[in-house]
DNA sequence: GGTATACGTGCAAGTTATTGCATATGGATC
DNA sequence: GATCCATATGCAATAACTTGCACGTATACC
């Protein structure tokens, strides 16, 4: 008889920040994106849409539940800030174990999560009576992939116009950033590429 | 008194595979690698580990359970083969229903989920301390790609030698394999532009 | 007055994906 | 004989993420 079951722990419930294996990296992201800025979540929301959020996207609830959690685990401290005309907010700053956390993390082996395009998949279904609607959208991700360089480049100019000459980290910024825009050049491409080769099937 | 409450119905419980709104492509991913040949879901597996599976990562509980699901919903039809030597195998293949509603999908709004790489974020934390871990984990990087790049060259001149005289969907895959090899060569070029700007870092 | 938008936080319920494990056959290696 | 690997399928638990909605303040526009 077995009054006692073996109660079965989560391999997740008491990973370690410094030594354990960290599950996805969302928590590192905001941690990332405070390091200069405290912010609150709205603002933090409204970040990932143009700075680290370039490169990871996340929404305004994963990242409010995640900010809980931080701030439960001691990484992050709060504070209400009062305004007048808006709703108060709460804004999230990195504590000194946040700090430490952080950089520990850097050392540990990286993930990656790699793309998911439905259109790829479409591809391989590419048939005569779709041709059509492939190629309209190749060009609808080429005005896309257009907008987003344009943007990059915007970012560029105006912050890392002389990159040698930038502080240590943010010469890694820049590099991020570089990333996406090698990216999307390569991207403009391909979608010429397959373009010209789609209207040479379509005109068939 | 409320003796029969309002059963709320899931937004995705009755969404109709030829008018709804699409979720995610796993479903049409494994439909798609179902075109040509029958396959079993370690089969699939395994064939996501080299074809379609180069843009469309699945592990083999994921499959399993969409096979699973798509067989109840008449889209694949399954069937036991018997083996020697290995344990018994359920294959499955698309029916006529499963094949229009794939065809019907290539005309719905593409999804794109963007790449998510613990790198990027790492690289806005970088700092004197860092740059050496950092090179090495771009090093490693880049002997990945490489690797791919190779198989991927392996597999162009294999099947895609001439891609113009082949019929309209391989040419359609030929393109997928394209992106995937113009993306390749963008990441390596990436890599060692990241590369000399961390060296000359490193050696300040 | 009504509607829309921006600001601001958050719950509830669902789907999608990962991790760890269970089970079983047969061949190869130590 | 024991251990490992390839083949083959699958459950259970949990984590990660999405969708829809609720609540509330203030400004602007018709």
């Amino acid at each position: 008889m077995q009054a006692f079951a073996y109660k079965k722990e989560s391999v997740y419930a008491n990973y370690d920040l410094f030594t354990g294996i960290e599950p996805m990296a969302l928590s590192q992201a905001i941690m990332t994106a405070l390091i200069e800025d405290d912010m609150s979540g709205y603002e933090l929301a409204q970040s990932f849409d143009s700075s680290l959020g370039l490169f990871w996207r996340a929404s305004h609830q994963q990242i409010y539940q995640e900010l809980k959690k931080l701030s439960e685990q001691e990484l992050l401290n709060k504070r209400e800030v009062s305004q007048t005309g808006k709703p108060n907010k709460i804004v999230y700053g990195l504590t000194l174990l946040g700090r430490e956390a952080l950089q520990e993390w850097v050392f540990k082996e990286s993930k990656v999560q790699e793309a998911k395009d439905d259109l790829l998949v479409k591809l391989y279904n590419l048939d005569a009576g779709n041709v059509s609607h492939m190629i309209t959208e190749l060009e609808g991700r080429r005005e896309n992939i257009m907008q987003r360089l344009y943007l990059y480049e915007r970012i560029r100019r105006r912050h890392y116009a002389d990159p040698d000459a930038l502080p240590i980290r943010r010469q890694g910024v820049y590099l991020a950033l570089l990333g996406g825009i090698r990216n999307g050049e390569q991207y403009l491409g391909w979608c010429d590429e397959a373009l010209k080769q789609l209207a040479s099937i379509d005109a068939e």
